[in-house]
DNA sequence: GGGGAGTGCTTGCAAAAGTTAACACTTCTT
DNA sequence: AAGAAGTGTTAACTTTTGCAAGCACTCCCC
């Protein structure tokens, strides 16, 4: 039985939450990086508000993240369009890299990965 | 609210209503596509109205284009973040990295490929 | 002329967004 | 121990969104 959520973005809370925390931020630092009220950024995050686009675009903004990555945290943007984004297939795919830089490139962002798992 | 709104929200409605007797919609007509009412879709089109993120996206879906295109229209989005490179794209639209740590993913391939470009 | 049915626009209101000012709690300092 | 400063959250409030219902106008048909 799950938990009753107020909000019906609440997936779109999580993330923002999520990603606050991984870059060390409190609700006030991204509220004002954000230009919004700390109360408000926290009910976004339970998901009992769900922010206008603007405000979503100034979160993007704030998180140093693509508007479509949160677009589509909050369900705005088909699937279709988001796009493959699998970091590792592109730096493969990359014609400018040498193989060594490559490899460096996906072992540090598979390092990142495991760091992220494990808090 | 204190987030900066683009002054190119006005734009928005101009813009959708070119879009729409482009297309030889009526304001009813599109209105019932999108979901909304034709009251508050005229008042959107003569910029008495910013539409949410939701009713932004029905609105690219009843006009038939990108919600990227019309985002962009709305100021939302950054025109750069389109034309991002692969890997810089995949790295900013990877969900689960830290906002310092695609800085530093990037970073790191930004200085390859000035590498590579210089020999 | 008198309907219908099409067009876009205005008004009044319920609901949701977003803010300010508090709250309770922890941690660190004196 | 008391106070300052940080954390997230709540409550009361104002502002904006978005809709239902209606207005005024044109066009077409009988």
């Amino acid at each position: 039985m799950t938990v009753k959520r107020p909000g019906n973005t609440t997936g779109l809370g999580e993330f923002v939450r999520r990603q606050r925390e991984l870059g060390h931020l409190s609700v006030r630092q991204l509220a004002d990086a954000c230009g919004i009220s700390n109360a408000y950024l926290s009910q976004i995050e339970r998901g009992y508000r769900t922010p206008s686009s603007f405000v979503l675009k100034a979160l993007a903004d704030g998180l140093e993240m693509s508007a479509e990555t949160l677009y589509a945290q909050a369900g705005i943007l088909d699937p279709s369009e988001e796009e493959a984004g699998d970091v590792v297939e592109a730096v493969r795919r990359d014609p400018h890299l040498s193989a060594r830089q490559r490899e460096m490139l996906i072992e540090m962002y598979e390092s990142f990965r495991k760091l992220n798992d494990s808090d």
